[in-house]
DNA sequence: CGGGGTTATATCCAAATGGGAATAACGGAG
DNA sequence: CTCCGTTATTCCCATTTGGATATAACCCCG
């Protein structure tokens, strides 16, 4: 109870944004495509897969844009639209931590 | 895409806290039992009762207090760490919404 | 033109989720 | 002592979720 953490998600038009969701694009932005990312969050690809179709058609134009076939099998990116609702998101989450941190410490002592 | 909520929940050491386990025990402290919560929020009594015990497990006392048999057949009401947990959500909740409006503003129109 | 690793997609299935219903226990009120 | 509506608890079962697996399509490169 000491430590109480927030775990927040963002709430649009059609489509829920957490914590999940931008860690995987952070992975594939590091790994180049949505399997390794998906091997290194220990998720099978195809939930990668299903995730990253959601968020796609959560925005206006996608963030993660697919590459299928080519030079090394293909992979995957962000888009700059991905890259900006990553950062986005942990502005957000530190935003709201960084407020949320008094009235946090006040309700685990309670 | 115009509009933008925060959805947070609560991270305790044992358990979490968000939004649904909040409403429910607003509604319970309303219609003053958990029954008439769950219908309240056409949730089943069943899954009510569920919420409650893991809340009242998350906390190192009950937040929720419940009277088995009696004048109206029984009923539950919060404790006052209950009443104490929902405020402080409430305001976790202001707070981040507040500090989180500009940079959710900025998402939302990229 | 075949190899390789990826995206894309369908299928099968086990586990988790949660509703619905049934039942017991409870205890003040009449 | 019975009635009543609630808490407490247990089944059964439909739905959802997501892993595992299998294939196809893709396309650069050697």
């Amino acid at each position: 109870m000491t430590e109480a953490a927030l775990w927040l998600r963002i709430d649009l038009a059609d489509g829920r944004v957490g914590p999940g969701k931008i860690a995987l694009l952070e992975a594939i932005a590091e790994a180049g495509s949505i399997s390794a990312a998906a091997r290194s969050l220990g998720m099978s690809y195809r939930r990668a897969w299903e995730l990253v179709a959601e968020l796609n058609q959560t925005f206006s134009s996608p963030v993660v844009e697919r590459i299928t076939g080519g030079a090394g099998g293909g992979g995957a990116k962000l888009t700059r639209l991905g890259e900006a609702l990553v950062l986005g998101f942990r502005d957000i989450e530190a935003a709201a931590t960084r407020a949320a941190a008094a009235h946090l410490r006040r309700l685990a002592k309670g």
